[in-house]
DNA sequence: CTTGACCCTCCAGTTACTGGAGGCCGTAGA
DNA sequence: TCTACGGCCTCCAGTAACTGGAGGGTCAAG
């Protein structure tokens, strides 16, 4: 029997010194020899045919542990086939975890790379145009505008990658109200899918008049009589809900600058 | 301003009182004000709004160096696209590794799974059937049979996810030859592919003659013979390429018992 | 005898925490 | 007044699978 000194190990097994060493102390690759005085370690090719073995398994991912266990008394991968199941398993939930992470950077990209097309917009004219049929996922509400935090969440997490463009609300009630409005948090969806608490259904289209309202929430009431006045002049009478569209609001990581915010405010006009 | 203790603040945030006073030895989120005397921590409002952000963005799976330099003067999504964007790359090629590792589990399991059904299988029982045609991939070589080790190696990694079947082996020579056979190890595969320096094409049907040799490749050459003796007696004309199909061989991990290897030998009978 | 390649052990650092020991501070109850 | 308790503090250690460096011994060739 032929021995070789960590250095040629190293080359026949393509694992680097240091993890030779590594290995034999964690116990998992013990050399065939070890010179009682000098501490030379001596590799036989019988350790060059788990070296390999271990070298496959760490490309499966599997952890150092796991394969002591599967070295010791097994000699055939139908003896692991277990491991290697939980192994899929493990691999597919970290897949999962991750494709859902990307689906939300996704969005998060989409959602500013659009807001930033429309971020040089400084006008605050109001225009007429029409509006398409879009199909909206959302929950109705009752009680203070500020509690729509936690209904955008619970959209975001129902509807998830259905969603296909920018958070809405919709409001039913024909004048401001401040505490008890009734209003609905919605988001559009690519198409018509069912999720539980969530209303899922068409908007209709039609003519609106709309206007890009810039900054801050607070001052929202000024941009609503602009519209009012306008309505009024030209003698146009506004369906209800009218629409808010959070063309850039407060991001997914950050608030950001309220001063940045554009808000598009749209009322259907009755035939 | 209202400061809140450590304990308040982590249940506030989220955040254990540990990974807040972790994450200020980190400089990442520093407290408001601490007492000199007694070291006790005081946190704000704003160091909250800290806190959700790297909530969030530990959520999207940031390490904490690249949150500092997120936080460091940035306040708005659109200023982190270029991170955003990094990120979903990065986890992109980390889906990417751990599906290639799952293809390759699943390939060993169905291989062993299927392969056990066929271990109780002990006649060495000459019988005749029919094929059927089957799409292949293969690399035909000149050599030693033991060089089809590397070549294996190379059709798994051309042909990747589209195998469908187990490995075999094509023998173009009528006859035995130990070094300068003519041979094509290959895989059957699920449909037509393309592969480049790989040779794509259906091999046909037909009956034929198989014999499922039990044990270690040494004694190949007795069931050779006996395949040879049988068509003699029954004046059969059998075809080349004759095939060897790999029910149960070395596994992709370990190199098992040689003595449990299965080889079905199989020859077209020329009409 | 020196040079240089090769080998050894021991210690430290990586990431994002988690856990424990040992101790200070302030309050409430016996 | 003593003690228990909750909350806070710092410092140290451990996790997984290595990687890197310091400091020093071994071996063969020139």
């Amino acid at each position: 029997m032929n021995l070789f000194s960590i250095g040629e190990f190293s080359r026949m097994s393509g694992l680097p010194v240091r993890t030779l060493r590594f290995y034999h102390e964690k116990g998992i690759l013990i050399p065939h020899r070890v010179e009682g005085e000098t501490g030379y370690r001596s590799y036989s090719t019988q350790n060059l045919e788990t070296a390999q073995i271990i070298r496959s398994l760490r490309g499966l991912d599997f952890d150092l542990e796991t394969i002591s266990t599967m070295l010791a008394g097994k000699q055939d991968d139908a003896d692991v086939l277990e491991f290697l199941d939980e192994q899929k398993v493990r691999l597919q939930a970290e897949i999962e975890h991750r494709s859902d992470i990307v689906h939300i950077l996704e969005s998060i990209i989409t959602q500013e790379t659009e807001a930033r097309k429309i971020m040089d917009h400084h006008s605050q004219e109001i225009i007429e145009k029409n509006l398409e049929p879009i199909m909206v996922g959302g929950i109705r509400m009752n009680g203070r505008y500020s509690d729509c935090g936690k209904t955008f969440g619970q959209l975001g997490r129902k509807l998830g990658r259905h969603i296909g463009g920018k958070a809405m609300m919709l409001f039913f009630d024909g004048e401001y109200r401040e505490d008890d409005a009734n209003f609905e948090p919605c988001m559009p969806l690519k198409r018509r899918i069912e999720a539980d608490g969530v209303d899922v259904r068409e908007l209709p289209g039609g003519r609106c008049i709309s206007l890009i309202h810039l900054g801050a929430y607070d001052n929202l009431t000024g941009s609503y009589s602009r519209i009012m006045e306008y309505a009024k002049t030209k003698d146009l009478k506004l369906a209800t809900p009218s629409r808010e569209v959070y063309i850039k609001g407060p991001g997914m990581i950050f608030k950001g600058n309220p001063k940045k915010y554009r808000t598009e405010i749209q009322f259907l006009i009755e035939a």
